[in-house]
Order: C-alpha cells, then structure tokens, then sequence
DNA sequence: TCCTTTTACGTAAACGTTTACTCTTTTTAA
DNA sequence: TTAAAAAGAGTAAACGTTTACGTAAAAGGA
C-alpha cells in the first residue's frame, strides 16, 4: 500500500487539508506548518493520487488521440507535435490505432470516454456516421487534425488541401511541365482526397493544360501503393515529365518504381511529394514536396483542446496552418528533364 | 453532469450494488431486474466512470510507454506492436517523447506513478542511475524493451545485439566481402553500441580478417549520422567492398551521401542495414538488412507487464527474441561489386 | 481598548465505483 | 415437512482526494 495523504498528515499532526492545500500551493497555513509538512512528504515519499484527483476535480489531464496509422513517419512526427504541447500544459496523451477500422474506433472512443479523458484529437481520418454521434455524446472538446468532417463541424487544424495541391501544380507547371502525372487519394475521401485532386485540375485548366486521365491514379497515401500506381501509369505509355504525388511515400513508391524500371528522377522525371515527412528527406533522390508544418499542426490540436476547456463559449475555432514547397533534387525545369514515352 | 450508476439504480428502482454487478457480469440478482437495469442503461446512455474504478479497484488498465524518440520508423513499429496487445487486453497507452532527456524522463516517470499506471514500458534507451531509482520506487511492474539495464535488472525483451552483429557480418562475409566499412552506434552505448561493434569485431577476427580503424565510425541511429560518418569514412580513401551501418536510417543516410558521391549500390559498394523498418523496404535500393521483430517485441513487452501482474511472484521473464536476414537488393557478392578505392 | 477582518487551520461531504456484510426469500435435499 | 443451502438484493464502508464551511486565534483599525 502506497503513501497517502493521511499518512503524511497524521505524520506531520495536521489535517488532510492543510496537507492538500500545502501540496497545491493554495493558501490558508502558516510557514512553519508549510515546511514541516515538506519535509514529512519528503520523508514519506509521497506523491499524489492523480486518479482520486481526477474523481474529485473532474479532470484527468489527460487526451486521447486517434490515429489510424502509428508507424509511419507522418503520424509520428504529429504525435512528436502534440506530445511536446501537452507535457508542457501538464497533459499525457492516450494513443489509440484505429487502422482506419470502424469498430476500433468506436471501441476507442468508449474506453476513451470511460478513462474520463479531457479531450480527444481525432486525426487525418474521414469519420463515420457513429463516430461522429459518439463524439458528440462526449462531454469533453473534440478537435480534428489533419481532417475534418463535414457533417459534423468539430473544429479542425489542417492545411488547404486544394491550396496545396493547387500549389504544387503551379510549382511544376513554373517548371515548364506540361505534362503531369498525378497518384492521389480516394476520390471518396472529401477531406485529403477530392481537394487534391480539384487543386490539380483547376490549376491544370487555369494554365490551358490538358489532364491525361491515364496518367492519373488514385491510392491511400502508402509507398506500396504509389508504386503500383505508377507502374500502371507507366502501362499507358503516354508522354509524361513529371509526377505529383500527393504523400511522401507515395513517391518514394514512384521513386523505387522508377529505379527498377531504369527510370532517372530527375534526369528522365520530376517527382513531387508531399508532406514533408522524414521519407521525403531521405529519398533517393531527396524529394521536392508540399510541406504540412506536422509538429505545428499537432501543438495547435492540443492547444485547441486546451482554449476550449477553458473559454467553454467559443468562437470558430478552425485553424488553416501553412503549406509550402520544399526544394529538394526530385524536380528540374523541364529543359533539364527528358521525360518519358516522348 | 453525466450519468452516473446512481441514476441508472434510481431509474431501476433498484441499489447501486446490484447494477454494479451488472454491468461487471458478476451474480446476484434475476434474470428481470437485469434486463430491467439493462434497459435502463441502455436508455440513460449510461458509461462507467474508470476514474472511480481505478480508485476503489487499484487499477487504471493503463500502462506507461517512455520512447526516445517518437517520430521515427523504429518507434513507431514498436509502439504499433504494443497498442494492438494492450488493446486486446483492455488496457491503453500513455506515450511519452522523453528525447533522451534525463529531466524528460524523470518527469514522465512522475506522472505516470502519479496517474497510477499498472505497468511501465521503457523502449531502447540507456536508463540512467535516478530513473532506475525512480522504476525501482514504483509499485508497479516496468520492463524495458529493445534495451536492458545491467544495474537494474528488470525483465527486457530485445534480440541478442552481439548475436545479430555477427550474422550480419558473417553475411557478408559469406558473399566474399573482405574488407567491410562499419557505421555503429556510441561505443558508450553498452546496450545496442557496444556489444554490436564487439560482434562485428569478433566476427572478422574469427574469419582473419582485418578490421581497417579509418572504416569505422560511430553515429547515433540517425539518417544524418549515417550519412556525415559515411562521408567521413570516404574520405580515408581506403579500399573497401562493404557498409554494415547498424540502423536503417544510418543504412538510408550513406546510400544518400553515395547518390551523391556518384556511387552506385550495390554495383560498386554493399550496404547491410538494421531494423528492417520501412526505410529498409522504401530505400533505393531496397536494403538488405538484419530484422528486428519490432511489433512483436512491442507485443511481448506488453504481454510480459501483464503476466508480471499476475504472478506476483515471477521467474526470470527476459525474453531474447530472433533476428534474422532481410535479402533484398543492397547487397551482391562481392565478385559482382566493384568496391571503393581498390 | 474593542470590534472587525484576516489567517490558520480542522471537519466532513462529495466524487462514482466496488465489495464485504447483511437480510430475505426461494429452492433443494432428506 | 423441515432444515439447510442458495439466490436475490440492499446497506454502508472504502478508495484518496478537494473543497465548502466552520471556528478560534491573531492582526488590524479606530
């Protein structure tokens, strides 16, 4: 049985309160009970019970964050973002792996629930219909990160998808390629889907060029998945000098595609990414990509959590951080790159 | 104010103690009145409150991770592995970004005895004499994983470093390389540095073969650290076939500075990695590499908290998990590589 | 000086459960 | 039938805090 309050109270001849009050940097004690009942926890060892605390206060210092993949570098350096912004703020964060999985999900946000949790972050994922209800039958603040859902308007912190992809398209487009390929998400995705896929056709229209639609393919942001796609690109054997993939890893897929196929990024292709992840630093060549500020986005979740806890009556709460490109060495201008099926 | 299990007993029109048995499928009570209470449960949307089952129960079913590192391929492996068990078993996971910090760590360690965790997971780093005083004062059980501590002898679960040291280094060996490069980890390391830089050693000594000082170098795991101690060991300008670089991220950072350097893997120069994380799979080439069993470890770690808890008194629970090769295209017989400044 | 305010505590209730004891009532066994 | 056992349920104490309220003493003001 571990020390508790009474043990030091009844060591230091005080009341539990005082002890509290003491520990908790309230008022209401003289200084020399103050240091007498230190020096008694001291002695005893005694640290306090952040469950009877929770109980009692209403609050657990703690958030919960849904992600539906761990292992990889995107979710991770996000994770890396909101640890560092809650252990600041006094928080510890529950992790939970939703793998995308309907019924994980809701399991996670029941046991999140039961644990009492301050908060919950809920993070680059569409939300069901059922998840939503149950969000909403939290008593806690819910924010969004790196989504957001339509039906339900929980505030969110995520870059202008459309804006970046439109971005990306007029950085390739400013490189003098004409001729883009384009790996996205699921077009049934509203959120990280569809917008990217918008932001390059608008961008492609605006520049009177056309969009090949065999040079388009649509997967779920994985390397595996960037790479066939793009072997099935390559099927079409249309003329193409560039590609924009729309995660890290998808074009490191391209990238490891393009080496087996005795394919040279840049000399024969540009390769666009984006995210930002360490994947793209690390590629063969490094990658030029869209940046999303992952950390920031992450910090800026849990502050969100944080400022509604308090200003319970809050305004719109969105929060559209920044993209930009990171030049690397998987795009040059299109003089400097042959292209393929020309 | 949510529901509590006094609104679902009122509303029954039966005590607390019954619904309590109730819902935590105990006996003593008919078949009616649980259907009855059921109901009523069902209707109030009526969720138990873990907060105060911790408190009475002594157990929170929450188990505390502390990583060096959060945003990287090897962690979050890791952490994968640990969440699917934990949440297999009811349990939840508070994750910690301790940075390598001592203060971080420290820090961690207080919340989490504070929060009442039942268990402490301490991932693949060296454990300082207070933190081991720390884990020591805990009243619940901590392992490490893909780490151990000699003076503080709690249960680990990681490969054998020494043993996987030798087989990669005997692999390449058996592909005829003679004269080997080797990027490890801070020979202060005596956990996952030294004892692999001893395999590697031993290994060539055992096969007569001279280990060039000018080939060595000694990083940090990192992609950046790999790639400035590959740098620098070109620069000796020594003749040699092959890098044993002792992460992948090392292992992705010298095929990043030999792109660079116009060196081609595996035609001029075999590389063997470590970890076999995503970086492995996603590198060009595709790194042959020696695997750790990430997710498992991170599997058994939690397995090992969770039997400890049961068997208060336990045997010895280390557990020594399997490495083994990953071919994949790095690495080539020696007769097939070029090799450097020979 | 006397009255008022402040300071320094202590008491006890609450937070939402679980569970050891009760006490009936029903079932079972002989 | 009747005693014993089992089933069905309630009461209240505990878990470790925080905090509203009370009270006596000390300090302050005139």
């Amino acid at each position: 049985m571990s020390i508790t309050i009474k043990d030091v109270a009844r060591q230091a001849g005080v009341s539990i309160a005082t002890v509290s009050r003491i520990v908790n940097g309230q008022k209401g004690y003289g200084e020399k009970t103050k240091e007498r009942v230190l020096k008694t926890i001291e002695e005893l060892g005694y640290t306090p019970n952040a469950i009877a605390r929770g109980l009692v206060g209403r609050e657990t210092k703690s958030i919960g964050v849904l992600l539906p993949k761990l292992s990889g570098l995107f979710a991770s350096k996000l994770l890396e973002g909101m640890e560092e912004t809650a252990r600041n703020e006094g928080y510890s964060l529950f992790v939970c792996h939703t793998d995308s999985k309907e019924d994980r999900a809701i399991q996670d946000l029941q046991v999140l629930k039961e644990k009492q949790v301050d908060g919950i972050i809920y993070a680059s994922d569409q939300l069901s219909e059922s998840q939503g209800q149950m969000l909403n039958s939290m008593v806690c603040p819910a924010v969004f990160v790196s989504t957001q859902s339509l039906t339900h308007p929980f505030p969110y912190v995520k870059v202008d998808d459309y804006q970046a992809a439109c971005t990306g398209t007029r950085y390739l487009i400013e490189k003098g390629h004409k001729q883009i390929a384009f790996i996205g998400g699921s077009l049934e995705d509203p959120i990280a889907g569809k917008p990217r896929d918008e932001g390059f056709r608008k961008t492609m229209k605006d520049h009177h060029l056309k969009v090949e639609e065999s040079l388009t393919a649509y997967g779920d942001f994985r390397f595996q998945s960037g790479k066939e796609n793009f072997k099935n690109i390559l099927k079409a054997e249309k003329p193409f000098t560039a590609v924009f993939a729309v995660s890290d890893e998808m074009a490191a897929g391209v990238l490891s595609e393009a080496y087996e196929q005795g394919i040279s990024v840049p000399d024969d292709l540009a390769v666009l990414g984006y995210d930002n992840t360490m994947a793209a630093e690390m590629a063969i060549p490094p990658l030029t990509t869209i940046a999303q500020p992952l950390e920031e986005m992450g910090q800026k979740a849990v502050e969100l959590i944080l400022s509604i806890r308090e200003n319970k009556g809050n305004i719109n709460k969105n929060k559209i951080v920044k993209h930009r490109i990171i030049e690397r060495k998987s795009v040059l201008e299109r003089s400097k790159t042959k292209g393929l099926f020309l």
